[in-house]
DNA sequence: CATCAGGAGTCTT
DNA sequence: AAGACTCCTGATG
C-alpha cells in the first residue's frame, strides 16, 4: 500500500505555514492534545473532507497546545453523511494507490492538495525517502487517534463505532467529550437520540441543539465515525497502524467483557496522561505512584463511567480504602493528599 | 475545609 | 458473593 504522494506537501506545509486557505476541507493535525498541551507527545488528526476537489488540505489549526477545544473548523464537514466521506485524508491513507501517479505540481502558490482526481507528485529519491517518512508520521498519527478512541472505549464502557451506540451510551460520550474539553454541559440538548440519529445529524443540527459547543461535539464525533469507517474498512491482519487492529480487538474484547474496576479505570487515565494528566498523574511511575491532581474531576469521570452522577471523591476515596486490603492500592510510604501507589506496578 | 481512615448497611452485577 | 456505593464518625493538616 502507498500513501498518496501529495500527502506529503500538506505535511510540510503543516510545518511551515499558520495562513488557512479558502478551499481546504478540514484535515488537522496537531501535536499535544486539547487537555494538556505539555506532554506534547501524540498526535492528534482529525479530518473531515468535502467531496468536491480540492479534497484534502492538510492545514496547521489553532488547536495548539493548552488549548482546551479541538479545531471549530473541524465542522467544515459534508451535510450528506457518506462514511467514505467523512475523512478524506484516513482515505487517502488507508487506500491503494489506484488512481494513476500524479504529475508534478507546477504552481508554488497552490495549497497543498490531495487532489481528488489523482493529481500528485511524482517522486524522486528524496521523495521516495520523504514519503517513507511521512508513512510513518501518518501511521503514527493515526494509531494515537485509535489508541485514543480506544481508551475512551474502555474507560465508557461502549463500542467505538458511534452508529452502534443506544442513547445511554450517546449521553456517556457527551458527558465524557464535555469533561475531556471542559465544554459546557449540553447533554441533554441531546437526549433521546441513539448513535444512528446522532450521526445522521449535520453540524447545523448539532448547532442548533447547542450553540456554544455544537460544533466542537460534531468535529469529536466525526474523528470518532471516521476511526470507525476505518477500523472497517481496515483488513483484517492489515498491521499499517501500529497495533490499530489489535487496540481495537483489545477494546472490543473490553467493551463487552466485565465491568471495569476502579484500579483498572485509574490506571487508565494514567496511562492516558496528554488526554487525563490534568486530573491525575504518575509521581513515580516505577514504584506505581499516582497523584490525584483534581478529585472532582476523576470522580466525575469515574460517576460518569458508573453512571452514578452523585459520586464524588469521598465516595471515590472510601472505594480506593477497600483496595488497601485487598493489597491492590496503598498509600505510599510518605504519606500524602491524594497520592497513592499501585501495589504491583507494572 | 478537604482529605483520610475505616465501620456498616445497601445496591448491583 | 464480590465489588462498589453510600452514609457515617472521627482524626488530621
Amino acid at each position: 500500500m502507498h500513501l498518496c504522494s501529495t500527502v506529503i506537501e500538506p505535511i510540510k506545509a503543516l510545518a511551515t505555514s499558520q495562513d488557512q486557505h479558502p478551499s481546504f476541507t478540514s484535515a488537522v493535525v496537531t501535536m499535544g492534545s486539547p487537555d494538556r498541551g505539555q506532554e506534547g507527545s501524540s498526535l492528534h488528526l482529525s479530518c473531515a473532507g468535502f467531496n468536491e476537489p480540492p479534497l484534502t488540505v492538510l492545514e496547521r489549526d489553532t488547536w495548539e497546545l493548552g488549548d482546551t477545544k479541538p479545531p471549530r473548523h473541524l465542522s467544515a464537514a459534508p451535510e450528506r453523511a457518506l462514511p467514505g466521506l467523512y475523512l478524506s485524508c484516513f482515505d487517502m491513507l488507508v487506500t491503494e494507490d489506484a488512481a494513476p501517479r500524479p504529475e508534478p505540481r507546477k504552481d508554488p502558490e497552490q495549497c497543498p492538495v490531495i487532489d481528488s482526481q489523482g493529481l500528485g507528485l511524482s517522486l524522486g529519491l528524496d521523495g521516495q525517502m520523504e514519503e517513507r517518512s511521512l508513512e510513518q508520521v501518518q501511521s503514527l498519527v493515526v494509531g494515537e487517534v485509535l489508541k485514543d478512541i480506544e481508551t475512551a472505549c474502555k474507560l465508557l464502557n461502549i463500542t467505538p463505532d458511534p452508529i452502534e451506540w443506544n442513547a445511554g451510551n450517546v449521553q456517556k460520550w457527551m458527558l465524557w467529550t464535555e469533561h475531556l474539553y471542559r465544554l459546557p454541559q449540553v447533554g441533554k440538548a441531546f437526549q433521546d437520540l441513539n448513535g444512528k440519529d446522532l450521526c445522521a445529524m449535520s453540524e447545523e443540527d448539532f448547532r442548533q441543539r447547542s450553540m456554544q459547543c455544537g460544533d466542537v461535539l460534531y468535529a469529536h464525533l466525526d474523528i470518532w465515525k471516521s476511526a470507525a469507517w476505518m477500523k472497517e474498512r481496515c483488513s483484517p491482519g492489515d498491521s499499517k497502524f501500529t497495533g490499530g487492529e489489535e487496540l481495537w480487538s483489545e477494546a472490543d474484547s473490553f467493551c463487552s467483557g466485565q465491568p471495569i474496576h476502579l484500579w483498572q479505570f485509574l490506571r487508565e487515565l494514567l496511562l492516558k496522561p496528554h488526554s487525563y494528566g490534568r486530573c491525575i498523574r504518575w509521581l513515580n511511575k516505577e514504584k506505581g505512584i499516582f497523584k490525584i491532581e483534581d478529585s472532582a474531576h476523576v470522580a466525575r469521570l469515574w460517576g460518569i463511567r458508573k453512571n452514578r452522577p452523585a459520586m464524588n471523591y469521598d465516595k471515590l476515596s472510601r472505594s480506593i480504602r477497600q483496595y488497601y486490603k485487598k493489597g491492590i492500592i496503598r498509600k505510599p510510604d510518605v504519606s500524602q493528599r491524594l497520592v497513592y501507589q499501585f501495589v504491583h506496578p507494572v
